[in-house]
RNA sequence: GGGCUCGUGGUCUAGUCGGUUAUGACGUCGCCUUCACACGGCGGAGGUCCUGAGUUCGAAUCUCAGCGGGCCCA
């Protein structure tokens, strides 16, 4: 190896693709067999197939990445596979809108070609993202949502919960996308604040004060507040609604507000899920005014056909100008809209498959899960503690798992398909047996089940859940952003919970959300999107996975800022200079040197840097352990940049360059290990990168390479006080030629070290100047210039009195406070009391003045440093 | 409206089971092209630790209230 050989600036331009194209990335595969290894299963978030691999991604993809990367390092068989989430809505929506049509304008199996062809392009753009930035995937173990080997499986876990009674069709109301025209789940509806009218109108008996006059057809009951006075005299008795004319009763119920509007409420079917809470307690009737496109229907009478909006409209003018409305007021109001359109939703009554929630079984399993960080487990509780409804499963939509049922023609009754005949689609298939009833005539479900039924067995299916495998549940870990935690981490620990009866994972690691450079959360309509592709031009992976890792701590939402890819890249060119540096100097020094190194040998400074060496691994080892990547990587680079180059390297150029053969040979040692430990600790974080560096030091790829273990005996107090000292005096010597304008290569007359029996050498080379220890006092004067009380032992101790002691020790001369201390006893007058304190108390800081001498004096951390010019 | 989380030099942040000198990065100012690195080195300036009250000998740190940001939900 000659120096020439590596260049002066790192180019990640060159060397990122290199290491692409020559990894072998089977050294990333799961070993499904016999193995030695523990295994540790990640249960990988399978994205959207949008086509773009963003910046929210990427984040959760570094963590699993060094994730992945230490515990292969540290001997565990990792399986990090990649799942593609296919189904649902925004694929449907952007074939529509792609090809101008609307879903029912086409055959379905058209449609679903449509989406098909379109979610294969979108993945394949995305691998290549992923593979840019290094991540080590077990591309072994894909998994693709929208294939028939997956979705088989999420047919037979609709079959095993509906057999195991998890699984139940019923008319209820349900959330309802009127432009969709889909039933959807309470996770998918959105809020956003807004405005509307609070409508006051007469009804016969009282008057009411409502926010959805067009509902009024749908009106089945008045309520009021038991208590309230004013309408005591017409409970029990109906009323007759306005323009509709039907009768309802006036009720009483204690969640009606007496403060709000006129104290009277009208309940409709429905207008809100407090309409749908009051119509199950009391029992009323159900006339639906709303169709599935959000149109009035029959029971509307003349406004029939009208949509909400318009209907709304109409139905004010008409209670106007028949004086039924005297007054209207603006109200904040919070709207729910559909998570993909954007549409106000609706609450309709429909037939839907619905899951069962156990909310209980689903709190269990969550503690007995690892939080990382533990916070995030109250999300997961606060929403299950209010679920309301059950989980409805069953969607409108076409590019989905079929539903594998078909009804009966002759009786009606529900026809499952037996596990053996999946996959299957309904709607092409008949069922391989006749009704119990005898008939063969069957309708087949056009339902198709909610994208979340395919994407909640994720665990199971990566653990080889219905496969020929034995099945390795739980999992080891599920990464994952923390706006899902309600979503898909609660509807995974349902589905294994109900399908196996075990947590699905030990441990989640919960990841915040991307920021933009403002602060914001990343949306097109703010205009503070960054895709990985950008940094990706200008910077590295490498830049950008240490903006991943630095970024902010686990958990935490992470801003995106340039500045932090910035000092990533000069990270890694400050690095290749040290490497530089290093491997010019190990020309002869090679694996065999290090391994018969007499470690005897080592002087104080290199036994310093191998301690804190030793230490890095040791604290990096914890907080990997943890997760906790920010102070992992800040450590290292710290130390990187701080310890050894700063200090270590500068503290050794004169051994290094000069012909002392033992002490050139340990400061050699010293360059070797430390190189070669950093490539390893660098490795799950900037692959590329330690890889160009480890291949240099060792003929196979750094990632098949065991994480470096701490060796306890090069840990050492006494040799990092010693080392900290030399580096100390060194840059107070650096100072001071700063100080006094004097280039830091120039030579001065002469350093004397009074009482420390330290190394010299290492000073001499790196101030360029003699050095000579000295003994005995120096002929200089300590002057005591400052009286430092402790305040450990003051506070405690004398609690009140603290203060005016404290006050009192300034207060005195530290000279005389010296003396005292000297002779065993201080004494200070307090309040008229004298308080006699033991010397330890006080810490009493001397300044040396020099005397005749044309000299400096330096005060190192109380060792006594004299500068002869 | 509820839950969670945060508020520290110009910007972003570490510290937070109480202890007097508050960490680092970016920016900024000065010096230095010294044989790994100018994408560098050395040195400096810059802070009412959101506000108020309380507990305490002592609060960035604990308690309460308020203000403000972010996220999740209603």
């Amino acid at each position: 190896m000659t120096e020439s050989e590596i260049p002066k600036e790192y180019n990640p331009h060159e060397v990122e693709p290199k290491w692409m194209e020559q990894w072998n990335l089977s050294m990333y595969h799961f070993n499904w067999g016999e193995d030695s290894r523990p295994q540790y299963i990640i249960d990988t978030p399978p994205p959207y197939p949008t086509g773009n691999f963003h910046i929210g991604n990427a984040l959760n993809w570094c963590y699993i990445d060094f994730v992945a990367r230490y515990k292969r390092m540290r001997g565990y068989n990792v399986m990090f596979p990649q799942g593609w989430d296919c189904h649902g809505l925004p694929t449907e929506v952007k074939v529509e809108e792609i090809n101008g049509i609307t879903k029912n304008q086409v055959p379905r199996a058209e449609f679903r070609k449509m989406c098909r062809e379109l979610t294969v392009g979108n993945i394949e753009k995305m691998r290549q993202t992923m593979l840019r930035l290094g991540f080590s995937v077990d591309w072994s173990n894909e998994f693709v949502t929208m294939e028939p080997e997956y979705f088989v499986k999420t047919q037979k876990s609709f079959v095993k919960m509906y057999n195991g009674g998890h699984i139940y069709h019923e008319e209820h109301p349900v959330n309802w996308c009127p432009r969709c025209e889909t039933a959807i789940a309470f996770a998918e509806v959105e809020y956003e604040a807004g405005q509307t009218k609070l409508n006051f109108v007469h009804f016969d008996k009282v008057d009411i004060a409502t926010t959805r006059p067009e509902l009024m057809a749908a009106c089945v009951a008045v309520a009021v507040h038991p208590e309230d006075e004013r309408y005591k005299e017409f409970v029990g008795k109906t009323i007759k609604v306005p323009l509709f004319g039907q009768e309802v009763p006036l009720i009483t119920d204690d969640a009606v507000e007496s403060g709000f509007g006129t104290g009277a409420v009208m309940i409709c079917t429905f207008g809100d899920k407090q309409d749908v809470r009051w119509w199950t307690k009391h029992h009323l009737p159900l006339i639906k005014a709303i169709d599935k496109e959000g149109k009035m229907t029959k029971a509307a009478g003349k406004y029939e056909g009208l949509g909400l909006k318009e209907c709304r409209q109409v139905v004010i003018e008409d209670l106007k100008s028949e004086g039924f409305i005297y007054d209207q007021k603006p109200l904040d109001q919070n709207v729910g809209l559909c998570w993909r359109c954007s549409t106000p939703i609706e609450i309709l009554s429909e037939p839907q498959w619905f899951v069962r929630i156990n909310q209980k079984g689903i709190l269990e399993k969550a503690n007995e899960i690892e939080w990382v960080p533990e916070y995030m487990k109250v999300r997961l509780e606060n929403w299950t503690g209010t679920m309301e409804w059950d989980w409805c499963i069953s969607r409108q939509r076409i590019f989905a798992t079929p539903i594998p049922i078909w009804y009966c023609k002759q009786c009606g009754e529900v026809m499952i398909a037996e596990e053996s005949w999946l996959p299957i689609d309904p709607n092409e298939n008949v069922p391989k047996r006749a009704c119990t009833c005898g008939s063969t005539e069957f309708e087949p479900e056009t339902d198709v089940l909610d994208t979340w039924m395919d994407s909640s067995i994720t665990a199971l299916h990566v653990s080889g859940w219905e496969s020929d495998r034995e099945l390795r549940l739980p999992t080891q870990i599920r990464p994952q952003g923390h706006d899902i935690i309600r979503t898909w981490a609660f509807y995974t620990i349902l589905r294994s919970l109900a399908l196996e009866g075990k947590r699905p994972w030990d441990s989640i690691m919960v990841n915040g959300m991307v920021l933009g450079p403002d602060g914001h959360k990343m949306s097109k309509s703010l205009g503070n999107v960054i895709s990985p592709e950008e940094v990706l031009k200008d910077y590295s992976a490498d830049a950008f996975r240490q903006w991943g890792a630095v970024g902010g701590s686990t958990g935490s939402d992470v801003m995106f800022r340039w500045k932090d890819v910035v000092s990533a890249s000069r990270f890694l060119q400050k690095m290749w200079s040290i490497y530089r540096f290093s491997m010019s100097h190990l020309k002869e020094f090679g694996p065999e040197d290090a391994e018969n190194f007499p470690t005897e040998n080592l002087l104080t400074i290199d036994r310093w840097l191998l301690s804190k060496l030793n230490r890095l691994v040791q604290s990096s080892t914890e907080e990997m352990d943890g997760y906790q990547f920010d102070s992992t990587f800040k450590a290292i680079r710290g130390f990187a940049w701080e310890v050894l180059a700063d200090n270590y390297l500068e503290l050794v150029k004169g051994r290094l360059y000069g012909d002392e053969p033992e002490g050139k040979k340990a400061a050699q040692y010293v360059l070797y290990r430390t190189t070669d430990t950093l490539s390893h600790l660098l490795a799950p974080f900037v692959p590329f990168f330690a890889e160009e560096l480890y291949s240099r030091l060792g003929r196979e790829s750094v990632h098949t390479q065991p994480w470096p273990e701490v060796d306890e005996s090069l840990i050492s107090e006494e040799f990092e006080a010693a080392g900290e000292l030399i580096k100390d005096i060194t840059s107070e010597v650096r100072r001071y030629k700063s100080d006094h304008k004097i280039a830091l290569n120039a030579p001065l007359k002469k350093i004397e070290i009074y009482n420390a029996d330290i190394d010299t050498g290492d000073i001499t080379g790196a101030t360029n100047t003699e050095v000579e220890l000295m003994e005995g006092a120096p002929s200089f004067e300590h002057v005591p210039v400052e009286v430092k009380p402790d305040m450990g032992i003051l506070g405690p101790r004398f609690r009140k009195e603290a203060g005016a002691i404290v006050k009192a020790l300034k207060a005195a001369d530290p000279a005389v406070i010296e003396e005292q201390a000297a002779s065993g006893k201080i004494a200070v007058d307090v309040n008229g009391e004298t308080i006699e304190l033991e010397p330890e108390t006080v810490e009493i800081r001397k300044e040396v003045i020099s005397g005749g001498r044309e000299v400096d004096v330096l005060d190192v951390t109380g060792v006594v440093v004299v500068i002869v010019r």
